[in-house]
DNA sequence: ACAATCTGTGAAGAATATTTCACAACTCTC
DNA sequence: GAGAGTTGTGAAATATTCTTCACAGATTGT
């Protein structure tokens, strides 16, 4: 599926350049005359990016951008304005702007950018997916979560290590959840049996840290 | 404990200068006179916030960003240059930066700049926070993941109707988990006894939403 | 090669977590 | 206020997960 795009500027004759310059560039894109418009549109469907003029009758882009990103944290968003600044653009993208593109722009420019901040959108999709159910079923036991996060911290470790570390006695039980580790995908082994963490697992482990103080 | 903030620029005057000014500010500030001291420094002691100069010999400030995220994701960075332009600014944002300041600068205007960042930063990291035990061990049960998500879904949900939107015939069952998502501070009722989510419970989510394709 | 340690398996028992059931207060509507 | 549906409690039955134990191949140091 083409990524989506949509375009929220109230001058009509650059919004239709835009579809248009877009559209041939092969996207598949929606074009909104208002803040207003563009968030009930954004309720329908979802959009990968938006482009916002910043200056708009009613709801300006500055307005349209929190709420935007509130109803659609994942859409991407590029800025478009005349009256660049160095202020208003720090401050737009303090905001959660992803880009932002002064007006007038080449074609080149316009599509250097559309295709920059998507690929950035498509990197953070990560090859891999996080099974959530092994995941979780996984971490809610405690010990489990402790051999995760000293596995973590140690970057690679050996078996009996990850035991001594936690003071754990008997090594066949820390081997069955060592398993529930690596069956979950969570963590795996190096050629010298060192234990180590997956990208699932480290990704698992900077979303913890996030949701514990970030 | 005082923030603490790390200084990074090549010219010694206006280093110690600021290190002056944010220390009478009240902030605990160290320096460094180049990106790989700065980096050094980073890998000894965290440090809330980073203030780093464009242009150094040696590692450019735009060089030792990416790496400085990479150390101290949670850091916040302002950049500092003499040469500010839009398209500057956008590219330090769209790196990782969190503001752009640009010199000369006055005393105000750093001192704003610097407390706006770290205010941002004391806002992430929340009123509450998170019992990691009580949440993961909770979450390891699939059907308490299905009802935290309906009830972020349905913002607020009576009792039957989840167990209806479920299929889950018996509602003591239902009840027994919802207790224990009540116990780990994940979903709250209103005065209609209505479920919805605390704002733990929201950071959950929001951090699952994450995990999943962020 | 030998001993010592490391890494691993599977099965039975122990401990927890979950489901079911019997029961009841409460809140609507009529 | 009677009846229907809602929201809840606690205890016993059941299912699942965890621990322990007996055993064994692999690896390492001497």
């Amino acid at each position: 599926m083409a990524p989506e795009i949509l375009v929220v500027d109230d001058d009509r004759e650059l919004r239709e350049t835009m579809v248009e310059i877009l559209s041939e560039a092969g996207f598949t894109v929606t074009a909104a005359a208002s803040g207003e418009e563009a968030l009930a549109t954004l309720a329908r469907q979802p959009f990968a990016l938006v482009l916002i003029d910043m200056i708009m009758p009613g709801l300006s882009g500055q307005e349209v951008l929190p709420l935007l990103k509130r109803q659609a944290p994942r859409a991407k968003v590029i800025m478009i304005t005349a009256f660049a600044t160095v202020e208003n653009a720090v401050e737009a993208m303090r905001r959660g702007a992803d880009d932002y593109l002064t007006k007038p722009f080449k074609v080149d420019e316009l599509l250097t950018a559309v295709r920059r901040t998507l690929e950035e959108a498509r990197l953070r999709e990560c090859g891999f997916s996080i099974d959530m159910d092994s995941t979780f079923s996984c971490l809610g036991n405690a010990l489990r979560r402790e051999i995760l996060k000293l596995v973590a911290r140690e970057q690679r470790i050996r078996f009996m290590d990850i035991a001594r570390h936690l003071g754990i006695e008997d090594h066949t039980k820390m081997n069955f959840h060592l398993k529930l580790l690596r069956d979950a995908g969570l963590v795996g082994q190096d050629e010298r049996k060192n234990y180590l963490l997956t990208p699932e697992g480290q990704r698992v482990i900077d979303c913890l840290g996030q949701l514990q103080q970030g």
